[in-house]
DNA sequence: GATGAATGAGGGTTCATTCAT
DNA sequence: GATGAATGAACCCTCATTCAT
C-alpha cells in the first residue's frame, strides 16, 4: 500500500528541503490559517523562492496535506505504541492512553493540525478520512479495549465496556482547543488537567455511600 | 455599557432583515467556512442584493461578529439559567450543567460557531475575548461552583473543588468537534455520550474496594 | 437552437459594454495575438477595470470565442446573401461569390480572426468546428452550386462541377494571409488580385488552339 | 554576410544535437503552438535536460527562428530548382511551379511553419522579412517569370504577364491552411486540388464562345 | 558540455467593497 | 433604503531563464 503523500525517490537534500517547506508552512498556517496563508509567506519563511514550493508540492492543497501527514504520522506511532501493550493493569493502560493523548494534543504542533482540520476538514473529505482512520479510530478503539479488558478483569465496574470512548478523549481535546483559543486569556495547566481527568474518571466525584 | 455589535435604532423590518442576513451567513459559513464564504452567496441565500449586506454590516468581519454574537447570546442565557440555580443537589446541578453544554454544543448552530471560532479566533482577538468572557468563563465558573458546593455539602469527595472544570467540559466539546469532522464517518450519539460522561465522573470506573 | 455564446437578457448598456470589450479585445488580439494578449491591456483599451471583463466573459477563452463569434456572424450573413441568389448567370454568381470572399477576408477584422483561428484553432476544437460549419462549409457549398449550375446551363465546361471549390477560395485566402504577414513589405492590391483571379479562372491563361 | 541563425564552429555531434532539438521543437510547436509550447516539453521530446536547450539556443525566440530556418532552407532550394529551369514550355514550368508549392506547403512540416509564421510573424519582423525574402518573393518572381515567358512565347493570352502571381499561389496556401484547421472535419485531397487548380487556370471554366 | 533545481516576474482570476442609479 | 455593476488589490500558479554541481 503506497501511502499517498509520501514522496518517493527524493535525494537527501531534497527530503531536507521538503521538510523545511513543511516546517515553514506549519508556522505560517499556524499564524494565518490555511486560507489566510500566502505561498509567498511560506516561501519567505523557508527562505526559498516562491516557485520552489511548487517543485515539492503540486499546489496549496497538497502542501496542506503534506503538513498534516508530516505531523500526524509520528502521532500515529505514538498512539499505536501506547495501545499495543497488554502489560499493566487496565488502570495503568487507560492512564497511559489519556496521558499520551494529552501530551500529543496539548503540546506541540497537533494544535495547528487540529485547527487546520476543523477549518478545512469539512471541505476536504480525504483529509478528514485520513485523520479519522489513522488517528481517531485507532485511538477510540484502544480506549474501548482498555475498558473491555478492565471490565473483564474486574478492575472496572460492570458496564464500563459500553461507555463511549469519546468521554475519555474529551478533556485532551479540550486541552488543544483551549490552547488554540484561550491560552493567553487563561493559561491551562495541561498536566494538571490530565491528572484531574484520570482521577475523576477512575474514582468519580461522589463519595461512596457509607454502609 | 453599549455592547458592541448590538445595533441600535433599527426599525422592526430592519431588524428582521438583519436577522435574515445573519441566518444566511450562518448557512454559508457552515458550508464554506469564513474565508471560503462569498458575500455574493450570503446575499443570494438571504435573497437580497450584495450591496444590501453592507447596509447592515460594515464588512465581512463585522458579519462574522454579528453571526457569532447572534448565536452566542442565547447560549449565554442558557448557561446562566443553568448556573444561577441553587436548587437541587450538587449532583443534580452538575448533571444539568453538563447536559446543557452537551445540548448547546452538540446540537444546533454552536457547531458552526465553534468552527468559526477555531478557524478565525486566533486572528481575531476581540472575538476570542468576547467568547471567553461571555461563554467560557461563566461556564467554567459555574462548574467550579457546583464542585465547591458539592464538596462543602459532603456530596463530593474532598478535593473535588480543586478539579479543573475543563475536565467536565471536555466531552461536550468532543461532541461538537466530532459533529464537525466525523459525523458522516461514524455518527455519535450525543445523549448517550453525555449520560456516559455524567455517570463516569460521578461514580468513576473503578469498583470501590470491598470493605 | 440556442446559439452558444449569444448572451441573453442584457440591457442595452450592457450590450454596448460587451461590444466595447469585444472591440478592445480585437484590437489587442490583433496586436499581440491571443496568448500574448493581457486581460489588463484589453481592459485598458476598453477603458474599464480588469475585473469588469470577467463580468461579461467567463475567462480569456470565452473572450476569444466572443470576439470570433462577433466578427464571424455578420460574415455568415454576407456569405448566405451572396449564395442564396439564383439570379444571374453562373459567371455572375461565381464572380460575386469570389468578390464577397475577397472583400470579407481581405479587408477588415477577418484578418485578425483568421490569425486567431490559425494560431488557436488547433487547440480549440469547438472554435474550429464553429468556423467550419458556419463559414467554410457554406462557402464551399455555394461555390460548388455555382459550378454545378454553370455546367448544367452550358456556361461552364463539362466536369466543372467536379472541381474542388477550394481552388476558387485560395486567392481570397491569400489576400488575408498576405495582409497578415507581408503588407508592409509588399502591399497587395486586393481588388486587382480578385479581378485577376476571376478573369483567370473564367477564361484561363492558355490561348485556345486556333482551328 | 553571416546568415543569422546559422551557427558556426559546431562539432558533428553538436550539430546532431542541435537538429534533435529543432526536430523536437517542431513537434511541440506543432502540437501546442509557439506561445503554448514549454521548453520543458521540447527538452523532454528531445530527451535532454532543459538547460541543454539553452546551450544551443539563446532563448525561446531563437529556438523559433532555428526551427523556421531549418525547415525553410530546404524549401528555398526546391523553389529555386523549380524556378531556375528554362526548359520546357511555360505551361510545363507553371505546372511544375504550382505542383512544387502544393507539395511543399500541403505536405510535411511547412504546415507548422506557416502556422508559426501567422501566429508569431506579426510580432517578429525579422522572421517575416526572412520568410518573405527567402521564400515568398522568389516564389512570386518565379511565377511572374513563367507568365512573362508564356506571354512572350505566345502560349498565354496577352496580358498574362500582368496577372498577380498570388492568384496562382492561393490554392497551395489553401492546402496548408485547410490542413491546419479542417483536415479532421473534411479531409482535402491535395493532389486533386493542385490538378484542378492547374487545369482551371490554364483553360478556364468558360466554354469558348463558338464561332 | 550537460544537468535540473531554483528563481521570480508575470498574468489570469477572484472577490470584498464601493457607488451611481 | 436597495440594487448590482464596477472596481482593483490580492494571490495562486506557470514557466522562461539561470547557474551551481
Amino acid at each position: 500500500m503506497a501511502a499517498p503523500g509520501i514522496p518517493q525517490g527524493l535525494s537527501r537534500s531534497q527530503r531536507r528541503r521538503r521538510e523545511d517547506i513543511i516546517e515553514a508552512a506549519l508556522t505560517i498556517f499556524d499564524r494565518d490559517g490555511f486560507e489566510g496563508a500566502r505561498i509567498d509567506d511560506v516561501a519567505a519563511e523557508a527562505e526559498i523562492a516562491k516557485g520552489t514550493v511548487y517543485l515539492y508540492f503540486k499546489n496549496k492543497q497538497a502542501l496542506l496535506e503534506g503538513v498534516i501527514h508530516a505531523i500526524v504520522r509520528p502521532a500515529i506511532d505514538a498512539v499505536e505504541r501506547a495501545a499495543d501493550t497488554k502489560e499493566g493493569t487496565a488502570v495503568d493502560r487507560l492512564t497511559r492512553q489519556i496521558s499520551v493523548m494529552g501530551e500529543r494534543l496539548g503540546k506541540g504542533p497537533m494544535k495547528t493540525i487540529l485547527r487546520l482540520m476543523i477549518a478545512e476538514g469539512p471541505r476536504h473529505d480525504q483529509l478528514r478520512y485520513f485523520y479519522y482512520k489513522e488517528i481517531v479510530e485507532p485511538g477510540m478503539r484502544a480506549i474501548a479495549r482498555c475498558l473491555a479488558d478492565g471490565e473483564a478483569s474486574g478492575e472496572f465496574r460492570p458496564g464500563s465496556a459500553d461507555i463511549a470512548p469519546q468521554v475519555f478523549a474529551g478533556p485532551p481535546l479540550m486541552a488543544v482547543v483551549w490552547r488554540i483559543l484561550f491560552d493567553d486569556l487563561a493559561p491551562l495547566d495541561i498536566d494538571r488537567l490530565m491528572k484531574d481527568h484520570v482521577a475523576t474518571v477512575l474514582d468519580g466525584l461522589r463519595l461512596p455511600a457509607e454502609v
